[in-house]
Order: C-alpha cells, then sequence, then structure tokens
DNA sequence: ATAAATAATGAACTTCATGTTGTTTATTTA
DNA sequence: TAAATAAACAACATGAAGTTCATTATTTAT
C-alpha cells in the first residue's frame, strides 16, 4: 500500500516543479521567491510549506530525481573495459546524452545560460566520474600512468560537460551517436586529427 | 588628480573585500549578509552602502578586477598563430596558470569546493574562448574543419578549466610550465599516448 | 453513503535581512 | 584653522521567510 497514492499531493506536487522549472528558466532560480512558486502553480503558500522545508530543498528533491535516472541511465553500460578506452566512452556518453534529449527541458534549465544550477553540474561530473572509475584497477602489470589518473579523469569530464553543454545550447545539432563518436575521437586520437588539422610543433 | 586618495576609503575597501572573501570560503556567497561583512570588517552596516549598492555588486567588482588582471597576462601571448596550435595552447596556459598562482586565495575561494562562484567561471570561460580565438581567419584556402569550431572551442576551454580546477585544488602539485605542457600534449595528441596507454579499439 | 482522516486554504503573526534617511562625530585636505 | 568628506549611530519602511491555527474541501475507509 503506497502511502503517496491521494491524487491532491501528486498534483500539488506536480504544479509547483513546474512552475518551478518554468520560472528558473524566466529569471533564475536566485531571483525566485515561494510566493512566485506559489502563484504559478496555482496553490496557497502555505501549501508550498507541506510538501518542501524551502527553495533548496525543492532543488535538491528535484536534481535527486533527475540524476537517479541518469544512473540508471548508465548503469547499464559495461565495465569490464579500461575505463578509459574508447568504446567505454562512447557507449557511457552515449547513454547519457539519449537520457538528457529525453528529458531535454530541465536539462536545459539546469545547464544553459544565466539559468544554471552549478551544484548540479558538479553532481552530474562525479557520477561520471564513478562510472568512469567503475572497475578500474591500476594493479595489474600495466606500466603506470605517465600523468595522475585524477587529472585524466578531471580532464576527461570537463571536456565530457563541455561538450554536452554544447550539444544542448545548440539544440542537438547532431544526433546523440555521432556526438558521442566525435568525442571520442578528440579525446583519443587528439583534436587535430579529429578536426583535420595539420599538426604543426 | 585621483579622485580616491582618502585613505579611509581605501581602508575601508580593503578590509570589506578581505572580510568577503574570508566569509566565501568560511560559509558561502549566498549565506553572506551585509552584516556578516562589517562584522567581519569592522565597520558599521552603513558604512558599506556607501561603497557598494548591495552583495551581486561587491561580487561583480572583485571579479572584473581580478579578470581584468588574467587579461593583462594574457594579452601579451602571440597572436599570429593558428589558435589551436600547440605552442599557443601552452603559450596562453602557462600564463593564466602563473596569474594564478600569483592569486591562488583568491582564485580558490571562486572556483573551489562549495565555495564556487560560477559566473566567476563562466567569465573565465569567455576569457579564454575569446582568446584562444583571436585572429582566427578561417577562409585562407585551409580544408574545412572536420567538426565544429564551436566544439572545439568549447571542448579546449572546458578541458582547460577541469585542468586549472584540478591543479589549485590539488595544491598546485606540478609546475605551471609542466602542467601547461602535459595539457597540451593530452589534447593534441589524445590522452593514450600523453598517458602511455596502449589503444585498444 | 457516511464518518474519519487528510489536504488545502486563508489569515495573522514573528523574525530577519535589506536598503534608506537623517543626524552626529571624526578625519582628511585645502 | 576651516571646509569637505567619511564613518558611525539610530530609526525606519519594506518584503520574504517560515510558523501557527482555525476553517473548508476532498479523499479513503467503514
Amino acid at each position: 500500500m503506497d502511502k503517496k497514492t491521494d491524487l491532491r499531493v501528486l498534483r500539488t506536487k506536480q504544479s509547483i516543479r513546474k512552475a518551478f522549472f518554468e520560472l528558473i528558466q524566466e529569471k533564475g532560480y536566485e531571483a525566485i521567491t515561494i510566493q512566485d512558486i506559489a502563484d504559478r502553480a496555482m496553490i496557497n503558500r502555505n501549501t508550498f510549506y507541506l510538501h518542501y522545508q524551502n527553495k533548496p530543498d525543492l532543488l535538491d528533491i528535484c536534481m535527486e530525481e533527475l540524476l537517479s535516472e541518469l544512473k540508471k541511465a548508465i548503469v547499464l553500460c559495461p565495465i569490464h573495459m579500461n575505463p578509459f578506452s574508447i568504446s567505454r566512452l562512447e557507449t557511457v556518453m552515449q547513454a547519457i546524452l539519449d537520457h538528457i534529449s529525453g528529458n531535454i527541458s530541465f536539462y536545459y534549465a539546469m545547464l544553459i545560460d544565466e539559468n544554471r544550477i552549478y551544484p548540479f553540474r558538479a553532481k552530474m561530473e562525479k557520477i561520471m566520474k564513478d562510472k568512469l572509475n567503475e572497475g578500474w584497477n591500476p594493479a595489474q602489470g600495466d606500466p603506470p600512468l605517465a600523468i595522475s589518473k585524477d587529472l585524466l579523469l578531471e580532464y576527461l569530464v570537463s571536456s565530457f560537460m563541455g561538450v554536452i553543454v554544447w550539444w544542448i545550447k545548440n539544440e542537438m545539432p547532431l544526433p546523440a551517436g555521432e556526438v558521442a563518436s566525435q568525442f571520442s575521437n578528440i579525446v583519443a586520437y587528439g583534436h587535430w586529427k579529429a578536426a583535420g588539422i595539420a599538426i604543426e610543433e
């Protein structure tokens, strides 16, 4: 027996979320007041407090919901490969981009322009780092990395996020599969080769 | 004749800035009140309003000051080269890292952990994009890029920022020159070659 | 169908930070 | 030493946050 079967609750929560995301895009997170949310959602301001403690609480819960979806979307990606292998990168990136394109308005509000919710970006980066790091066990007679693994992860995830933001901001000009493939190429072979620029030292 | 020769003004402004940066690191930007700043700077709350309109105004002015220093630091880097050339990347990155290490506590407060002031990061990225883009004139019989220039810039700047953040957070474990060189290598030849990992398709 | 439980409303209230105004005191510059 | 300016001090208006409580509406269980 689910405790939350009352339709009133679902309806109210849903309209609060909807109002919240609209307002983020319109005026940015900081400028939003609880009254704004209540007006937009057409509920009493008091009702808001029956469901959320405050504005940061609402934000946290919205973020966690989205990110647990993201985690679900990438949990199936294979982990037996070298975490820095090209096929793994490509697979993970494709899964993430597919998930994003299915929830584009949320991600737009969270990541693009003035609306940006930066803790959301940080949380996404954390999830991607954990995934790429998964199953990585360097004590297997492999030669040690010439550069720090942390640095490599930071580099991969940052550039990854950059491409994601570019993709969303430009209204997804390429299919997810192609972005994933191009990105893997850039990152694996360097941007000159990927871009077709002759290397000059 | 400089209008701002009154030592009282300089002293007050200076202690406001100092208090502000300390508080950002202690409790984060959002949680700071004007009263907090006034207490820490040992001035009357009213005096704050004699110098700054409000908290965002103070933040903006602090950011602009730092970033104009950053711009000055990289304005001398040569612009005659291909903006994506390895030597140019390395030169610009070195200049930026040198500037950062000379103002490390400011950049720490702006970029690291919960303190992060994300608009600052966005402004930094803008400056770097503009610099890398400078003098780029593709209509010279060069073969067209195989991938979007915007994407390439986004990718370069994002990964660049990632490395910068890593470097600051880890208390600058390598000299600026080495980071710049390693980064250029990763980005130019791909991370496997740079890290010494054998490529597996 | 009706009663009990729960959700939402509406109003009143406290608290707190913001930003402003006006007066007084201290310090600097001319 | 006088005029100008900065800082301190006090008082005030405003607006949002968050709480409390009584009332109304809606849902669920009997």
